[in-house]
DNA sequence: AAACTGCCAACTGTCGACAGTTGACACGTT
DNA sequence: AACGTGTCAACTGTCGACAGTTGGCAGTTT
């Protein structure tokens, strides 16, 4: 019934997907240790694919690695969150410029339906869920159509993931998110890449001034 | 005396020193295969650590792996070119603005110096060292003091090193690279962020689009 | 009591061997 | 002759075991 074996990934591929997910979601919380053979049993793998899988993790920056000591979940400094996040905001106003001059109409219409139930959850009184955050992200950058850019940002996204705390309580900040979302969306419509820059930087510097405070306190 | 152990890097940390040389040597050649056990003996070393160092290249985009077939040096398409441009003039861009905005005196020193030795160099009848390129984009970025930034121009730089054939040998397209330059540490000594990227972008461009003639060609 | 020294357990780094898959070659069929 | 099939060698994926290093703990000294 299964196929055969294309779903069959690797076992290092599958300790991947697990590890990671247990990272993200703080089932490892930061500041601890990957033990591998605890691990390993634990996957029922041998030490030999996890390690693999370790250091991809590693190399993601979702690990960090210590000589003979092992790897751990790095947690991270406001000064950490800054430079992240100028790396961040030099990807993605990037990726905005480009998606204003590249984007199809279908584009547009995912852009805005991502907006468009945001505003819906809201005002239903959820709260705005990261998950919509990060389909909004997502789907720009894919009509900015630019692979490796894509993919850098997909990774940068995992680490604020990794040390995002609690920023969904912030009904304020919500609100703003969602008024920049819109107001790219505009300048996307419209193709002007400068503006559409501009929005960002300003949306990612909120972001991230939030995400400090909220890591200090 | 050596110091006890620190320079006794671990087997896996050689080999991706040794490997990364040979693929951006072009020693091992775009296209060709990694022989994992062959390889491992040249190097005189266990297959482990030798998987561990080629996941790491891979990682880094030196090395493409197709699952049960090994690892390959990938050959890029002119579309890669464009895309791979596409990331660096997003990251040096972003670097140049915040040098402009942060470089110190002896930063600025520094850039003049590499300027000046590139003219001398040139002048000598000598051509334009792709090191003294590299030196400059490197000083550059230093200059910036973003770290999560500088690690991904690093990588992104080293990936066009692998690309890059021959670009020693256009005479008028060295000069403009440093014109390029020496106007990039005008903008940077004034201040002038905006400026500043602006001439990265330009300059750039110019290379990426002298890499895809020279590819294609 | 504090500091130093030597030992020990736990863990990572490394190795050699086995199992499963892939691509190619040779053979047989139409 | 072209095509399909079966077999095989080469290589990657995985495993279990050994060696070297690290950090901590107990014992000793001042």
């Amino acid at each position: 019934m299964t196929p055969p074996v294309p779903l069959h990934l690797s076992l290092a591929g599958q300790a991947v997907d697990v590890l990671r997910e247990q990272v993200l979601t703080g089932e490892i919380p930061p500041g601890s240790r990957v033990n591998e053979v605890e691990v390993a049993q634990k996957l029922g793998i041998s030490r030999g694919p996890l390690r693999e899988a370790i250091r991809h993790l590693a190399s993601e920056g979702l690990l960090t690695l210590v000589p003979h000591r092992g790897a751990f979940v790095p947690d991270a400094s406001p000064e950490d969150v800054r430079a992240l996040f100028e790396l961040r905001t030099a990807l993605e106003c990037a990726a905005a410029e480009l998606a204003a001059s590249r984007r199809t109409d279908v584009d547009l219409v995912r852009l805005q339906d991502v907006c468009a139930e945001s505003r819906r959850n809201y005002k239903a009184g959820q709260p705005f869920p990261y998950r919509l955050d990060l389909a909004f992200h997502q789907t720009l950058i894919e009509a900015a159509r630019s692979p490796y850019i894509a993919e850098q940002v997909r990774l940068v996204q995992q680490r604020v993931v990794l040390l995002r705390s609690a920023l969904d309580d912030d009904p304020p900040h919500q609100h703003a998110s969602m008024d920049d979302h819109d107001e790219l969306v505009r300048a996307i419509a419209d193709g002007d890449a400068a503006r559409a820059a501009t929005v960002m930087r300003r949306h990612l510097s909120r972001v991230c001034a939030q995400m400090i405070t909220s890591l200090t306190h």
